[in-house]
DNA sequence: CCGGATTTGGACAGCGCTATCCTGAATAGC
DNA sequence: GCTATTCAGGATAGCGCTGTCCAAATCCGG
């Protein structure tokens, strides 16, 4: 006789109750001693290790997520998934989590705020245990969401400015001071006519642009003709149409700035095209240092940023948040690196 | 008086039991109509929407998983986020799986048969209502997890080989097609030493490469020493190194077929770098019709494969299978476009 | 050696929802 | 017109786990 079927369902599992009866002890010891909640006596303890180990239990996450009220989800959000940059972002979060114990919900808001809104509305549903979110600018429902959520949230990528209202963790570097960087980096190589490329125009972006803008004021070279925005994705194809723009409108312009590197890849290889020299005629600088930026011919000058460490040290301070350790240092600075190679 | 604070725990959520209660029926015909399950008077379902909408009434997730012992999770298991390959499909299959809401938990498995069987263990604790897996080589254990689990499962990128014992669903194309394609055409532009240049090695490389084989000796043309296989991670800079090797130990060769895009990529730039002409000395081809290779310089020949039309049509292939709803065809095949370029 | 503070195991009662059974009403069949 | 069959709402009983309270056991200083 396999299955009574009494009256009510019956589902093959093996539940907490048949590992403390196998153990000889009541449910909730079992399981206060698998979670190390609360003391449990040693002994106790290997004999409920040893039983669920023999039974093979694992629990079921959604009937601990409806008692606790708390699932084992990390909801992370990011802005979109063709940009190199937030897919390695999410590979080391991910995997991160997944080290800890917790299951990464992914969602691409597409830079869109109401998206964003939406996103995180669904998330929430699932009462994840944290939160992983990409940049500082959110609206205001956004903002409000979280706060009232009380789901600890970290920020990634991002840093406040100093004096600015700043959310309470996040991982990142300061953009303007990079963009500013490799603005100097430029001015440096005697450059004095540097334009500056964006596209999508998302607040790192526009932190890099504020950086750059700043760094030619210092030096006397700014002039806002030189600023090329373009709404658009950020894309290889439009990295060469932009180079052209630029090339056809601003003869005089002896450097380029390009806010990430496939717009600069797309505009180097636009001038192998058109055979302009680089560096020589015009310097291309990229900013991320994406896979393929120092196979470029010649190749790309560019800033490495450290997304991979930002989305590990992100989801390890969301990890210690969860823990209920109250961390020190709110925001974590992982700094950027200059990487100067044969484009400028 | 905020709360009464009884005995129990009183989250602040609205529950089906308040919606039963402001529309005066009970929670179980709350439940039946706002799933559509059974059939319910329409003036009640109305007041119960009425209802509904005005607490702002969502379910929890959690409670329907445990009651019903399914969740609104699919898992998608992958095998890299680094190609973006992948990273279209996922983002395909994720927004599809969004749309018909259900919630994608993705699992990167490193094309590795003990880490997928890892992944996929853990995401079935998660009772999710349906699998989508890339590929169709999997381990023993694997299959019978999948086959154990009762779970709805499609598999993506690939389609069985006629004959071969099939998995009952999936959505992809013939990888061994469009290798034999793809060297069709390059013996048709005249070259005859067309070597293959493959990394990493998965099963649908292998597929391109026994396609590719398969038109060679139809052409009278196959030599093993043809074959350049190398299992580390397809990357520009690998296609770079690669191209080197064999322009140097095989100058005869006159064409080379890139199983991936990145590696051609790399072999165009490495050309250029070395002077050596394309696709005059030597015509170069790629896999997959990735962003940038038509930016390349010479723009570069390659498949195109469907790779977001896969995700979609792999998760609405699931959504029908998780409704109950029989497919008549197990296998769709998307097909792939043979994008000829400057390169060849 | 005793009263109070601290442990530590367990009983109990749900978390919010749905599967199952049941009942009364409406419909159909002859 | 009366029984056999649908049909739609509701009562009941959990799904498997944990928060809360309680009681018994242990520890401590005076």
């Amino acid at each position: 006789m396999p299955t009574p079927a009494k009256h009510h369902r019956a589902t093959g599992r093996v539940t907490l109750n048949d590992v403390a009866h196998a153990a000889g002890v009541s449910p909730i010891t079992v399981s206060r001693a698998l979670r190390g909640e609360r003391a449990v006596d040693p002994a106790l303890v290997e004999r409920v290790l040893a039983a669920s180990d023999k039974l093979g239990y694992v629990p079921d996450p959604a009937a601990r997520a409806l008692a606790s009220q708390r699932s084992n989800h990390v909801a992370v959000l990011i802005p979109k998934l063709s940009n190199n940059l937030f897919v390695d972002l999410l590979d080391a979060a991910q995997q991160t989590l997944r080290a800890g114990g917790f299951q990464a919900l992914v969602g691409v808001t597409h830079y869109d705020d109401g998206q964003e809104e939406q996103l995180l509305r669904e998330q929430l549903l699932h009462r994840p245990a944290g939160l992983l979110i990409t940049g500082l600018n959110h609206n205001a429902a956004t903002r409000a969401l979280i706060a009232r959520s009380q789901v600890p949230c970290v920020h990634l990528m991002d840093l406040p400015e100093a004096g600015q209202a700043e959310p309470t963790y996040c991982v990142g570097f300061r953009q303007n001071e990079a963009g500013a960087a490799l603005t100097r980096h430029l001015l440096a190589t005697g450059r004095r006519r540097i334009a500056f490329a964006g596209a999508q125009l998302d607040p790192r972006v526009m932190q890099r642009l504020y950086g750059w803008r700043s760094a030619l004021q210092e030096a006397g070279c700014y002039e806002p003709t030189l600023e090329w925005l373009n709404p658009a994705s950020s894309s290889l194809a439009l990295g060469g149409v932009m180079f052209e723009q630029i090339m056809g409108q601003s003869p005089a312009v002896d450097a380029i700035f390009f806010c990430n590197d496939d717009l600069a890849q797309g505009a180097l290889l636009t001038a192998l095209r058109l055979k302009i020299a680089v560096p020589s005629r015009i310097a291309i600088a990229g900013f991320n240092d994406l896979t393929g930026s120092d196979q470029m011919l010649p190749p790309l000058t560019s800033v490495r940023t450290p997304r991979a460490q930002i989305g590990e040290a992100g989801a390890n301070m969301l990890l210690a948040l969860m823990r209920g350790e109250t961390q020190a240092s709110a925001c974590v600075d992982l700094g950027f690196e200059l990487v100067q190679r044969g484009s400028t």
